[in-house]
DNA sequence: ATTAATTTGAACTCACGAGTTCACCAACGG
DNA sequence: CCGTTGGTGAACTCGTGAGTTCAAATTAAT
């Protein structure tokens, strides 16, 4: 059935000329990797890219084409490291996630020592918190997930598990001893978390418009401070120190 | 240029026979319209069909045959009532996001009357609002925004203002009252209703996996009972009637 | 240097969907 | 009864993008 399959004819080898540049910082940029396999890793290459691309267009109207200009790479390369554009955006999705879970898992344990000022702590995380939330990745992550959730649902409990629940349980873990050691008045804590992540995310998602409009710290600060406020309100041990 | 266009030799009309019958039955269906205009508001049913084709498959993924199969309609009649598959998606979109608000502002507006039981009465609000924002017009709704925030930046500006920010000012015009009676403590009413808000969306977006889960009819109860027992707690006025 | 693994560009297949055209037709108004 | 109006199915154009193929080029390891 391929009658007109090889017509390469032997064009000049003009094209390797600027299509090997992009390789070329592409090896030199992760510094030395121990990995002796045949190139160096592509793989990480095109990962990225592709999320950049997916979130930039959306998984339609992302073409693998555009992927691949982005990460220097020739169209079959892709799909020579992954097989599919859904496996090429699972996995881009999934370590998206990973990282933007990274950022908010640091945020987290800075509760760990909450310093005297126990308001001044939670403002603090809070509005580290809502930074994170608002940076490019977080946002284009929760676009993605929110809109691919009909056709890929498995993805999104993944998505899901590796952020916003784990999210929560580690806020839930600092709230729990803050509890214990007399701070926050007693109850449960998992609640506590979601209620206050909802207080921090609910207005801000608001404000930014479902992240169509910048933010001003100023702005993101309030927010922070109106969320910690009625927290406290609700959930402060009942008598401070001193009357 | 065009040379094979003319290619419909006279067919013989079996076509008619059972093509019409969708278009009796939207003759019929909708009881006794009055509109004496040329034909029936094939319209409205477009605009219905588009909205639940575009809430099953996403917006890339739909295509304009189904919307007129799904309205029992013929394409080309798409095409005359609106113009685009962009247009068909706005129209639709805005359809649904009236409806949606009028159900929400019909729950709010319940907050008139309190009756003296105020936890009550709010409990009952937050319930009634968490069913209509987990009804399927209503996650669709969000889902299809959030997904096409990046294509139609100007349609989720449209979206929101009619719903979200509409109703949190509805929320806030009642909760003002609340505080002028003595019955919340006075403070911004506008921070409070978009506090409350997101005490109740945030954790019920949370449960039900932003809606590819269902969330029981106990379990919504609990999130409304709580999101309204922390709202009171740092929004009641400070000493109620008896001690 | 030779070899084996990869990468590359370009051209290709294939499927699908937006939007259009056209000949025909049912109902309505006069 | 007849023309107008809006509707209809089917076939068409046209653009786009996923995934594949292949010869040639490039590189890592031996």
């Amino acid at each position: 059935m391929n009658k007109g399959v090889g017509i390469l004819e032997p064009r000049s080898s003009i094209r390797s000329v600027v299509g090997y540049d992009a390789r070329m910082t592409a090896v030199t940029a992760p510094s030395g990797r121990k990995v002796p396999r045949g190139r160096i890793d592509k793989r990480q290459a095109i990962l990225d890219a592709a999320f950049t691309v997916f979130a930039r267009r959306g998984y339609g109207q992302s073409c693998v084409q555009e992927i691949a200009n982005e990460a220097g790479v020739a169209k079959p390369t892709v799909y020579n490291h992954l097989t599919d554009k859904e496996t090429l955006f699972r996995h881009a999705i999934e370590a998206a996630a990973d990282a933007v879970m990274a950022e908010n898992l640091a945020v987290v344990e800075r509760l760990r020592e909450p310093g005297d000022d126990l308001r001044a702590a939670l403002e603090d995380m809070a509005y580290r918190m809502l930074q994170v939330c608002c940076g490019e990745r977080s946002r284009a992550l929760r676009r993605l997930t929110y809109a691919q959730a009909a056709d890929f649902p498995d993805l999104i409990e993944t998505v899901q598990g590796r952020t916003a629940i784990r999210l929560g349980e580690a806020l839930a873990d600092r709230l729990a001893r803050l509890s214990l050691s007399g701070r926050l008045r007693p109850g449960d804590p998992a609640q506590a978390a979601e209620q206050l992540l909802a207080l921090l995310t609910g207005p801000m998602e608001m404000r930014s418009r479902l992240g169509t409009r910048k933010v001003s710290t100023a702005e993101t600060r309030t927010v922070a401070r109106a969320a910690v406020d009625t927290f406290l309100r609700a959930y402060e041990a009942a008598a401070p120190g001193r009357p």
